[in-house]
RNA sequence: GGGGUCGUAGUUCAGUUGGUUAGAACGCCGGCCUGUCACGCCGGAGGUCGCGAGUUCGAGUCUCGUCGGCCCCGCCA
């Protein structure tokens, strides 16, 4: 029943047609949005990516019966003139509102099924559905939008690159395992039975070759693998804005990456964003925030009111500071008048979340402190609580004790839930923060030993490189995260380009010799053949364009994505297969 | 690996304390309609209540298991 396209030539497409073609003849090329049959009139819609088109069909009896038949989603090709539309039946909704083909002619080009969803702007679709039938979900408008909008956050990534000098460089797919940081996904070798290939986490190491190759400054857009675990920013392949550059400072990479940022935020029309970016000390964002990506969007910080209970009479409070933990109390603007239901459920909250207790305090109407350890504490040592946070008379202080860090971290979940909760993360302000000074090392209990918190080419900052011997979980690291409304969009290093300090950094690490050679050899062995001083960033493409895009989930940022199990529910990937397959690479299946 | 939540018509949902033939809207099919644009009006079809056990005279509803979607912790820069 379908027609052939044959020598017919779109002149327009359905966004395009405006006033100035009335008269002309156009020939639109799209798919059926709605069919209005009024019988002896037919209106339809023709959509494609630039817009929807209104076709009017009337007066031959052979065009209407074609126009009978239409369905949603057929494949058409109208030919006929642009008409104007009488004042009363302009659509203001459509770019193409004022105007409408007369068909002379329509080719049903391909008939559809019935679609398992309405493609439209308001659907409440299940995302399962979505993505069994991902062709049809990136037809709808929602999806259009992030996928155009994800080609011009690129397209202006690589103009900008290309204005400063950058050469993008492609590492290759097929690479090697490195035991540190995520799991990696294996590749089985044909020609070398039982050995295997890693997709890259990142082409870390191979835009430090390419530093010590000369090139000097290099970016890539390129796909990294991680077999981890997803979540709603995470998926096990994704795409890396990955950057090096030579001879730079940390600062220096700073100022690039803030006018690229700039930049990017002005080409796709969310303003002008204020640079240079707030830096914040690691250190600070844990104590303050409880978070190293804190959401910047709303100014509630903790604060520490250890010394409010050093003379009081309240035990609990007093011997936690004594054994070296603190009282930490996050101050709520407003929290006041919160009603005493609501408090029960912030100490819920926190109950849920793994505190062992949760303590508020607020100056009551009268001027007197309410708390929830009135008695027990003390009218004086309370306000001294009150003080110390800086609260005022509408404020509530919620108090955590304990481990500095604990506290921290609990007060910061509910800072983020009473901020969201109250709306002050303004889903249009784009707060960004540089997260600097991460330490070097990290302890890790299991296996007793450091490891790199970073990377283990990540450089010490010069100043802490005395304490490298002496106290090595405190010597901070030249390494940096840029964080924007509460997400971490990126994270870099400046390396070590000095031997001896690399040898320190592995003997750090317990690694011996031996096995550094055997895990990093080449990469060893080039840092040996004139290294230049560099470092870079890798910015993580698919979160930013869902932070643009006033998206929550990267996947609605990503054609084809995978499930939260990691499973590709349009293509039915991963799945067997063929036992050939699997006698070729010498592989037998245990599933 | 753990926790939470959801799963009923093509879709989005409702479904009372466990009780007759499981409903609504949109969509779909047919009819009418010359200015609609989420067209309207009339009529109709459409259900493995995710799957499997169990409790019960009786299960969409209760219990257990299992599968799948989503969110979070662990994991992961």
């Amino acid at each position: 029943m379908s027609e052939q396209l044959k020598d017919l030539v779109r002149t327009h497409t359905c966004g395009a047609i405006r006033e100035a073609d009335v008269g002309k003849p156009v020939v639109l090329l799209g798919w059926v949005h709605r069919v209005r049959d009024l019988g002896a009139l037919i209106f339809f819609d023709v959509r494609d990516r630039y817009g929807v088109t209104q076709v009017v069909a009337r007066d031959d009896s052979d065009l209407l019966a074609t126009a009978k038949r239409l369905r949603p989603e057929f494949v058409v090709a109208v030919i006929g003139p642009v008409e104007m539309r009488s004042a009363e039946t302009v659509n203001p909704k459509l770019a193409t509102g004022t105007v409408e083909i007369a068909a002379g002619e329509i080719r049903v080009l391909n008939e559809a099924v019935r679609p398992p969803f309405q493609i439209a702007e308001e659907t409440s679709v299940s995302e399962d559905l979505r993505l069994r039938y991902r062709y049809l979900d990136l037809r709808g408008p929602r999806m259009q939008r992030n996928i155009q909008l994800r080609h011009r956050v690129t397209n202006v990534i690589r103009r900008f690159f290309d204005t400063h000098d950058f050469l993008e460089i492609e590492t290759p797919i097929l690479t090697k395992s490195t035991p540190e940081g995520a799991r990696d996904y294996l590749v089985p070798s044909r020609v070398h039975a039982g050995q295997f290939f890693a997709l890259p986490q990142s082409p870390q190491i191979f835009k430090q070759l390419l530093m010590i190759a000369g090139m000097d400054r290099y970016f890539q857009i390129v796909r990294c693998f991680r077999d981890e675990d997803l979540r709603a920013d995470r998926q096990p392949e994704f795409t890396q804005v990955d950057v090096e550059v030579s001879f730079a400072s940390q600062d220096q990479i700073f100022e690039l990456i803030e006018r690229l940022m700039h930049e990017l935020f002005a080409a796709v029309g969310l303003g002008s964003i204020e640079i240079p970016f707030r830096r914040l000390d690691y250190s600070e964002a844990l104590a303050r925030y409880g978070s190293d990506k804190p959401d910047l969007r709303c100014d509630l910080a903790v604060e520490d009111i250890s010394k409010a209970f050093v003379d009081s009479n309240f035990k609990v409070f007093r011997q936690v500071v004594e054994t070296g933990g603190a009282i930490r109390a996050l101050p709520i603007s407003g929290g006041g008048t919160a009603s005493r239901r609501e408090l029960d459920d912030l100490v819920a909250r926190a109950g849920e979340l793994g505190a062992a207790g949760l303590v508020w305090a607020r100056y009551g109407p009268d001027g007197k402190v309410q708390s929830s350890v009135l008695k027990v504490a003390g009218e004086a040592a309370v306000r001294s609580a009150l003080e110390l946070a800086g609260a005022g008379k509408e404020d509530l202080i919620l108090i955590a004790a304990g481990d500095g860090l604990v506290a921290s971290k609990l007060l910061g979940q509910l800072r983020l839930e009473i901020a969201q909760k109250r709306g002050w993360l303004d889903p249009n302000r784009f707060v960004f923060t540089w997260v600097v000074n991460f330490p070097l090392l990290e302890w890790d209990e299991a296996s007793r030993r450091y490891t790199a918190m970073h990377h283990p080419f990540t450089s010490p900052i010069d100043t802490d490189l005395e304490r490298l011997s002496s106290e090595p979980g405190a010597v901070r690291a030249k390494a940096y995260d840029l964080v924007l409304n509460g997400s971490e969009i990126g994270g870099g290093s400046i390396r070590i380009h000095d031997q001896a300090v690399q040898r320190r950094m592995f003997e750090l690490l317990n690694i011996g010799p031996e096995e550094a050679k055997s895990r990093f050899g080449f990469f060893l062995d080039a840092l040996e053949h004139g290294t230049p001083p560099h470092g870079g960033i890798a910015l993580g493409l698919d979160r930013i364009i869902a932070l643009l895009a006033g998206e929550t989930s990267i996947r609605d940022v990503i054609a084809f994505p995978k499930t939260a199990t990691a499973v590709d529910l349009m293509a039915g990937a991963p799945a067997d297969v063929d036992s050939k397959q699997l006698r070729e690479l010498k592989l037998r299946s245990n599933g």
